[in-house]
DNA sequence: TTGTAAGCGTTATCAC
DNA sequence: GTGATAACGCTTACAA
């Protein structure tokens, strides 16, 4: 009989996926459960004597506290979404580690979730991220996306990145895309192109305020675009643009892309067409990335500060947590011109 | 007075962020909670009039569940975790996409987090992800891992990937390291290279199996390696490593990397030296990229079955939130050889 | 077919 | 300083 419930306890131990709970630790510590939780939040005076036999008996058992029945009780939580439109771009991968990093920092994890550019897929993820009652979100939201239709609305703290929208009655996180797409554009004028191609991401007021760029800029130089093509920010469809466009007898001599994927589709393009870059075309684009580098001639592009964007957007949500009153501020970066030898024609 | 009341009424419906729970559903709708649990859960029969009227009050009070409530109650959720080294290898983001496709099409959500190779930092997320209670995890392990040691042993279904581990009493989905280094190496051989440099990722399991192959092609040619290094899976070091390497009198006409940042700092490193690709020295590696073929010559690679493998661990993964007593089972999935520029010296 | 009530593991408000 | 105890919002026996 005594074996068998030795052998009982141990499987119970073994095998019971039930998690120690706090009644265990104040049953093993002599205490009541609010005398742990006391302990454990550190928010109030504690008997020293006592305070060490809680902690002894936490360690004892392995104990650690359900987040989930705190985040019930106290509703809120230490998490924060990260809500991307595609994690296959590197921009936004090196945003997530600055965010990520910023909010470990802080105490709080990350739990990433990527749209794919979806408007359905992009309400799912913030409903889901709003019932886990995270404690704020990060995001770059879809063309589509309307904040005031939203049930999510004044509920849950937001930061936008990357993407403005329309209320101002957010936080966000920009980039001078004017300014930015403009000085890209002014220096492959400057570098003796004329006939110049943009390609913008049609999934969002980023391609939009590029465009402005580029035209604000070629207005000043009396010169009027070769074509102008609003498209998906992947590399299939710049690819496919780009062809079409080189193919042509009277084909752009340079071409403005407006984010690092459209800009690999845009090199594709020109290898497939057998034309030189620079010679023959320049091509130039946003986004530093590993490759670019790497390819022959090296690209010309806007660097933006990612670590920098992540930063600071995570630092404005922890402190409309902390104040959710507090007036809704917009930061807008600048991004960084880095000529290279895609739009460098030499002499 | 009555204007006062109508005004903290007012006060209360705009700016209480409480959310509409199950009892003013229930309330609304003349019913117990119960039932409303049981309408929405749609597990137990009613009548079809009271299902109507408690689904009009859902609608009307833009009811959702919560969740943490839910999770707290039936003690488990449908998100699952995914655990990744690091999310700026292109690798991961597509394992990434895979998972979340196929969660997704099973209802479930996904967390991803980001170790950075650290194992502090992913002892502290797995232990993160038990406590929100996910219903298991997909994860690539640091070397450091040690399953057996670990608190959530026998607890949380894990799903390895990419880097084994000892315990046979896991389930893993990863690529047969081995045959596909051979297979790299004797390509290298097969095209004339005979001063092979390995450079391998210190950070798993993964650069051992993979020198395995490297060594064994070798052998069975009697060459010896020029040189072997296990070195961080990170540009920068691999870039380093390359430099030193290729600025020796005698230095290797091939290099075997192992993941494909190593082998973009090795192309950085051809390039600084002023070698050309492939007649100095012919560059291999594993993954294909973006800019794989951007890149001139462009790069010979064991391309991953990415999309295979993150689906794979899903399913494998929900097999197991199933059925916990499945035996475990290891899914090998092999990779295949591009042979592009990088490695054909020509005639 | 429906309601009552217990309980998931916390924290917070009372008392003492 | 500490202990009961009532929530948090949900699901699920058990009753009716």
């Amino acid at each position: 009989m005594h074996t068998l419930w030795s052998f009982v306890i141990v499987f119970i131990k073994c095998y019971n996926p039930s998690m120690t709970s706090i009644k265990d630790v104040a049953k093993a510590a002599g205490v009541s459960t609010a005398t742990v939780s006391r302990v454990l939040a550190n928010n109030a005076p504690i008997k020293p004597e006592t305070r060490e036999r809680v902690l002894k008996a936490v360690s004892d058992l392995n104990y650690r506290p359900n987040l989930i029945a705190r985040s019930l009780r106290i509703q809120k939580s230490t998490k924060i979404g990260l809500v991307v439109s595609d994690i296959r771009n590197p921009f936004f991968t090196a945003i997530g580690r600055a965010v990520e990093d910023t909010a470990h920092q802080n105490g709080y994890s990350v739990l990433m979730c990527n749209t794919d550019e979806d408007p359905d897929k992009e309400e799912m993820y913030l409903k889901l991220l709003y019932d886990e009652n995270v404690a704020g979100v990060i995001f770059s939201p879809t063309q589509q996306f309307n904040i005031s239709s939203q049930t999510y609305d004044q509920k849950m703290p937001f930061v936008i990145i990357d993407r403005s929208i329309d209320s101002k009655n957010v936080d966000m996180v920009l980039l001078d895309n004017v300014t930015a797409a403009y000085e890209l554009t002014e220096h492959l004028i400057a570098n003796g192109y004329k006939k110049l191609a943009g390609i913008f991401g049609d999934a969002s007021t980023t391609g939009q305020e590029r465009s402005k760029g580029f035209h604000k800029s070629l207005k000043e130089h009396d010169l009027s675009p070769a074509a102008v093509h609003f498209i998906a920010p992947r590399i299939q469809p710049a690819y496919e643009t780009c062809m079409s466009l080189l193919g042509q007898p009277n084909r752009p001599d340079a071409i403005f892309t407006s984010n690092s994927l459209q800009t690999a589709g845009a090199y594709q393009a020109a290898r497939d067409s057998k034309l030189k870059v620079p010679q023959d075309v320049a091509i130039v684009g946003f986004d530093d990335t590993i490759w670019g580098t790497l390819v022959d001639p090296p690209v010309t592009v806007i660097e933006q500060p990612t670590e920098e964007i992540g930063r600071t957007a995570t630092e404005l949500l922890f402190k409309r947590i902390q104040e959710p009153d507090r007036s809704p501020k917009t930061v807008i970066l600048k991004g960084s011109l880095i000529a290279r030898g895609s739009s460098l024609k030499g002499e």
